[in-house]
DNA sequence: GAAAAAAGAACTAACGTTTATTCGTGCTAA
DNA sequence: TTAGCACGAATAAACGTTAGTTCTTTTTTC
């Protein structure tokens, strides 16, 4: 009968909640098991209940701790006195470092959150709507002041936040560049892409 | 006992696995039930079984589809007497177009291969992993050629391929832009991230 | 062209698994 | 000694799939 061994500080639940990460990921909510669960935790399927209300409760801890990080980071963004690229810069360095730092957790909350069920799910869906409109309008004052390109702004959000989770494939790779060369690489790329040709 | 409808020169097949790729998209292949499937097919779940094998059989059909398309269109394009620059808009556009009009099946190829099974499997992510590193070739011909700037062609080819795929976000937009103008605007941005600074 | 035979495609019913989750009991650390 | 926690056993629901049968369309035969 050995215990989940809890990380000092941490409680029994969260040790669960990042193992469901890993789970997550590798396999897709739907196709992970609560007993592959307690196997990952060491233990048997019915003693996670001890812990959690259900499974479905383990995918929206993940999802809204990520969300509200990066809802978090949004605000005290805008609210620093810099340009429109500037801004973006910022925001996409914040969002590759979280990719690289927090795989698990972000990539499970990107790919899986149709899982969610009401009202998260609606929930989630205005939260992220409204994140996306507040890049775009990033975006749109670097438009007008004729920093970024004319170019729509609902499609730079699309590729990069999509380019972003492409990290997942440097994580799977075998032959890595470094993390600082990565996070330098695709600044390159889509800051430059970015810009308006003086 | 309504037969079910097929396009005229198409199998009952055909329509099955059409019908699949819609809700595999929308719910994620484990969590679509094959008695879901026969709903939207107009049919009792039993009675798919007398035009397909299995669940995954649908799922590997509409893999090595698309698959199939990418690697000839590869074929095609680097067999063509033009820049790499040029190739790599070329294999974008192409790319663009599909995400665009077999949304579906590609969207599903993109997201759900996880669930293929051996051998199937395996062999998708050997044709995967070539495929990008037939991308990453072109990319470091233009770098050695000066068309390029130099970063990591591992790292453009990822962001390439996920950008692509966050027309997602575009087809569930309900305030979209036309298809030439989504296509103009990638263009724009991800060729030019990747144009050497003359 | 009508009748008979074969093939195709639908049905209902049921199968054996796997799923998430609950219950009651007893061990063990504080 | 008490509260927390792990256990085995059991639950009902959902899953993919098979079996056997019936209806419908196509093909063959006269």
């Amino acid at each position: 009968m050995a215990r989940i061994k809890t990380e000092k500080n941490g409680s029994r639940k969260d040790v669960i909640v990042s193992k469901a990460a890993t789970l997550f990921r590798e396999k897709g909510y739907k196709a992970a098991s609560m007993r592959d669960l307690a196997e990952a935790v060491g233990v048997e399927a019915a003693s996670l209940y001890n812990h959690i209300k259900s499974k479905s409760e383990l995918l929206h801890e993940l999802v809204f701790n990520v969300a509200n990080r990066f809802v978090l980071k949004m605000d005290e963004i805008e609210s620093e006195p810099i340009s429109s690229l500037q801004k973006m810069e910022k925001l996409l360095r914040f969002h590759i470092s979280e990719m690289i730092h927090s795989y698990e957790e972000v990539y499970v909350s990107d790919r899986e959150w149709k899982h969610l069920s009401d009202p998260y799910l609606s929930n989630y869906q205005n939260q992220r709507r409204v994140y996306r409109k507040r890049i775009a309008a990033i975006i749109e004052e670097g438009i007008r002041n004729k920093e970024i390109k004319a170019i729509d702004a609902p499609t730079v959000v699309l590729i990069f936040l999509h380019a972003v989770s492409g990290i997942e494939s440097w994580h799977r790779s075998t032959k890595k560049i470094s993390a600082e060369e990565l996070e330098q690489n695709m600044v390159a790329i889509l800051i430059d892409g970015l810009k308006a040709n003086h």
